[in-house]
DNA sequence: TAAAAAAGTTGATGTATATCAATTTAAACA
DNA sequence: TGTTTAAATTGATATACATCAACTTTTTTA
């Protein structure tokens, strides 16, 4: 467990997060003063759904899936989160508990910011009102995407869609694919995992892509975008 | 088509849309003045999915069906707009096209605002900020219990969460299973119209509810309710 | 008011994809 | 390093729904 350095985190946060900047130092100071910092290890569930929520938590460093639970043990994965983005925004003013589980996929170092101080800082700073309005606008955009896909597509374009959604952040990550069990992609693209290795098996017969275990490489971006589109 | 008192609008606005009672005078005059009145007839589309948004929509009277759309010719109904609500709020501060169509499924009276304007108050008027913030909020959880039942439940399941949700409504529009078609209905639960009227018919031999032409009698809720879960 | 169009209804057929079962491979652990 | 547990793989079977087709009823329109 590694430690951070204050001014570490405060660089981190000015990096990633737009939206602090706008905050004046008397703010600034009331995020400081009432955030927790948490470290969860691979596995640990960092929210989970249903749940108590009285705070937003941001990520300053790891990586977590969000996903959506059934009553059974089934679960559709929505997003892969990343260092500088908010985990819980979306319930938070409303329902007061989480609408979705994450857990995360490497060990996370992450810091929690009660909702009142966040409320707070919204009443009094309207640029930072609207930032986070902005975040609200796109994940809403996103699940509406998501509602979409989960209509109107099928196996062969959800899976297509899955992967290419995952292949965007392997540059960042270059081993984001070995991390992710085929279960893990199968609830990606919200098919079962046995129809999840099928497919990537014919993808990987009709030279798409290329399997080496558990990695995964893209060889024909852009006839993965036509099965995406129109599969 | 009625003709509205200016007094009249401002009346309905502050009754039904706490958040405009947040606003200064000079703020109220803003939203007054980037302000466009449009009268829409039951079947004209108030917003189509992928169009340019400048605009927010606030609905003063009427009643509209908010869906989304499939490349092809299919609909999913996601909520029934009534008045005091905002349409296009989702995507105005991020994507700039509507990420979902609406319809008018009676006359309606709306009035349209520049987003400059809404972005211009949200940075001077934090509270005004809070309170949008708090429609994204109930948004985004809606998002995630539609994603939920899109993906987990089936049929019989959907038919009936549809089902109740109209007839919440019903208290205040009386005749809104009679606006419907079978294919609205459908689209609500996300069905084929053909099984919708199966489905319907065996709610009705199994005494649930009682259809009289268009309109539906809800004889046991208890027991639709208990489909909606379990079912 | 007659004719045309749209909506509603019903049963028969087709299909995408889950589930099941059985095996192999890889990872975790003691 | 062997043993247990979990993940990946493969083909066979099951099923929830959509689609299709043919008909009836209702609504619209000319």
């Amino acid at each position: 467990m590694k430690t951070l350095q204050q001014n570490d985190i405060n660089f981190i946060c000015e990096l990633n997060a737009p939206c602090f900047q706008a905050l004046s130092p008397d703010e600034v100071q009331l995020v400081k003063s009432s955030r927790t910092q948490v470290q969860f290890r691979k596995g640990d569930n960092l929210t989970k759904q249903g749940t108590f929520a009285s705070y937003v938590m941001f990520v300053v460093d790891g990586l977590a899936i969000q996903y959506v639970e059934s009553d059974l043990t089934k679960n559709y994965n929505l997003r892969i989160i990343q260092p500088g983005e908010f985990i819980g925004l979306s319930s938070v003013f409303s329902a007061n508990t989480f609408s979705y589980s994450s857990v995360a996929i490497t060990d996370c170092h992450v810091f929690l910011v009660e909702k009142t101080a966040i409320a707070q800082i919204i009443s009094s700073n309207g640029i930072f009102g609207l930032s986070l309005i902005k975040r609200y606008s796109e994940q809403n955009v996103n699940l509406y995407d998501i509602i979409r896909k989960v209509l109107y597509k099928q196996m062969n374009g959800r899976m297509a869609e899955a992967l290419l959604y995952i292949n965007n952040i392997k540059p960042k990550y270059p081993d984001i694919f070995q991390i992710l069990t085929r279960k893990d992609l199968a609830d990606f693209a919200g098919i079962s995992t046995e129809s999840a290795v099928k497919l990537l098996k014919t993808l990987e017969k009709d030279h798409i892509l290329e399997l080496n275990g558990k990695d995964i490489n893209i060889l024909d971006e852009l006839k993965l975008t036509e099965i995406c589109k129109h599969g």
